[in-house]
RNA sequence: GCGCCUGUAGCUCAGUUGGAUAGAGUGACGGACUACGAAUCCGUAGGUCGCAGGUUCGAAUCCUGUCAGGCGCACCA
């Protein structure tokens, strides 16, 4: 990337002008280079100076000035210059512009993903959602999040493994059990039961007809325990197939569906548990056994082992993550919803308990979503009456739309998604804004393949592209490796969906001020390489929220 | 009470890890199709970066305090 072999030249300079006495600082920083937000400022700049004017004790544009006096000019650099408090600015020539538009076009889908592999592999743990019922909308914005996150990693340079968690033990599926149950006994005529704090929602009964239509009422004289126990076991797979459809329908894949049951049954739990003892990490009292959380940060110590006997989720849950370290990933990601970060402190704990590497294990908390319509909030699914499901969302503003609006905004910034926004074709949607730009070129390219023009092929006279607003495009297609380095370095996937519409927005200036298919044929075949670029990255960088690039609309 | 997140244009939000004159979209107003997609583009207007201190060459960004909103503080998951 131009912005390394920049801070290389910068670095070689400041290198000689310590060499040679001229400069004196004990350690030499790391050389910062970046984009100017003024265009007059030229197109790439250091501030070495004014860092090092302290140290040196002299003023940054001295500094400046002895670096500048040093440094190399290889041809893709026209100028250097310092300006203002002492920045060294960088204009380029247009050279490597163009050599950015031909290695987008030899790279193809590959452009933008790292030439190195990172050596890591992550594994990226999201959405999890609790296998009693339907996806509700927040399930949808982890599942966008983690995704994307999974597929930035995988450009990025590392190996990447997707999955989700099936928390299909403890309370909560007895209590869906016995919710189904209580239905069970009702649709056969007897008076509704339900649990305390059983489930309400009407897909208990959809499940209970079901079981109801296929084996009647063959486990009515059963005990009400022995239902739920059937009915649990038999239900949560049926909802599991659901969840993963809805996924599906969303494009979000698991490469493993790990079962929180199988920890209990493997002996693993109690493996973990043994563990945490002999290390002197856990205790009795009040008849219960608890872990020293507090020895690592956490405000209290929590609870293993009730005092009824029953493992805690969160001794489950330590299982679980000492598993996901015995499968030798370097890093472990969980994505989590804002009203589990009260959890963060003991999970993190449990990990150092466990003996787990220091930030081995990053635990993103994503703050939550509300819907709304036509700027008014709504709760309530206006067919069911129940909370909106991500399935309905899914069906009411489609795939693209929804993996869109879940990376707007950064993972920790609560969301508003608004279906009527999502839903509307107007230059209000930000999805068809940038989704337009893509068809519009594959119209551009359609329409000069029917006059016979074709993009150039490499070594073509690109340098023909020298309007400002085909310079501004190339300078931003240019800009894609490092954006979709940033974007995974910081677990900040919705940078993505910016940078896509500063694509979008500079290619629908450049094609209302450049005319692409004209008379002069060799700037048209330079333009439409251009073209042709500008569809590669929209494509590529889409591909990585999930979105898809149409060639038509 | 404690912890996490968030306060930036009328509205919704960016701001690339501390840089130069804080940017988009939308709404409002005014313009641009007899040629490649007007789902587009151009122009105008809009700011005490919640507030008060501090750190330094330099702060929307870091620190402290404070106000406001969201979420959470289980032997639930």
């Amino acid at each position: 990337m131009i912005e390394h072999k920049l801070a290389r030249l910068v670095d070689d300079a400041l290198g000689r002008a310590v060499e040679s006495g001229r400069l004196k600082i004990a350690r030499r920083p790391i050389v910062e280079i970046a984009r100017p937000h003024e265009k007059g400022h030229g197109d790439w700049a250091s501030n070495v100076a004014l860092i090092l004017a302290k140290e040196a004790g002299v003023g940054p544009r001295v500094i400046a000035d002895i670096i500048l006096d040093r440094i190399e000019r290889p041809p893709y650099v026209a100028d250097v210059t310092i300006a203002g408090p002492g920045f060294i600015n960088f204009r380029l020539s247009n050279t490597w512009l163009y050599e950015a538009l031909t290695a987008i076009r030899t790279q193809r889908d590959r452009y933008g993903w790292s030439e190195l592999p990172t050596g890591e592999r992550i594994q990226v743990e999201f959405v999890s959602a609790n296998p009693v019922g339907p996806m509700h909308v927040g399930h949808g914005r982890w599942a966008a999040v983690g995704d994307s996150l999974a597929r930035l990693l995988l450009a990025a340079g590392s190996e990447v493994q997707r999955e989700f968690y099936i928390n299909d033990w403890g309370n909560q599926m007895l209590n869906f059990g016995a919710s189904v149950a209580a239905r069970y006994r009702e649709l056969l005529g007897a008076p509704l039961e339900l649990p305390e704090d059983g489930y309400r929602g009407h897909y208990i009964i959809d499940i209970a007809q079901e079981i109801v239509d296929k084996d009647g009422d063959k486990y009515l004289d059963l005990g009400f325990e022995q239902q739920g126990k059937l009915f649990s076991a038999r239900a949560y797979k049926q909802v599991l197939e659901h969840i993963k459809k809805t996924l599906e329908a969303m494009d979000v894949t698991f490469d493993c569906w790990f079962s929180e049951r199988a920890l209990h049954d493997s002996g693993e739990l109690d493996e973990t548990l043994a563990l945490l003892e002999a290390g002197g990490y856990s205790y009795r009292a009040d008849g219960a056994l608890w872990l020293r959380t507090t020895d690592f940060g956490d405000d209290k110590d929590r609870v293993l082992v009730r005092e009824n006997g029953e493992p805690t989720y969160f001794a489950a849950d330590i299982a679980y993550h000492r598993d996901k370290i015995r499968r030798g990933y370097t890093k472990l990601i969980d994505i989590w919803g804002a009203d589990h970060h009260g959890y963060v402190a003991r999970m993190q704990a449990a990990m150092a308990a466990l003996g787990a590497e220091p930030g081995s294990l990053e635990i993103i908390i994503g703050q939550l979503v509300s819907l709304y319509s036509g700027g008014r909030p709504i709760k309530m699914s206006k067919r069911t009456g129940e909370m909106v499901t991500l399935e309905e969302l899914l069906a009411e503003v489609g795939k693209d739309a929804v993996r869109y609006f879940f990376l707007m905004r950064g993972t920790d910034t609560a969301l508003d998604f608004d279906i009527e926004l999502a839903k509307s074709e107007t230059a209000e949607n930000p999805v068809y804004y940038v989704q337009y730009a893509h068809a519009r070129i594959c119209s551009i390219l359609r329409h000069a393949a029917e006059n016979d023009l074709a993009p150039a092929g490499t070594g073509a006279d690109l340098a023909l592209l020298d309007h400002q607003a085909e310079l501004a495009l190339l300078r931003e297609l240019a800009e894609a490796p490092s954006v979709i380095m940033r974007a995974a370095a910081n677990r900040a996937p919705y940078r993505l969906t910016k940078y896509l519409q500063d694509v979008a927005g500079l290619f629908h200036q450049f094609y209302h001020q450049c005319r692409v298919v004209s008379d002069d044929e060799k700037l048209s075949v330079a333009r439409l390489a251009l073209c042709d670029g500008t569809r590669q990255v929209i494509k590529n960088v889409l591909w990585l929220i999930g979105v898809s690039a149409p060639e038509k609309m």
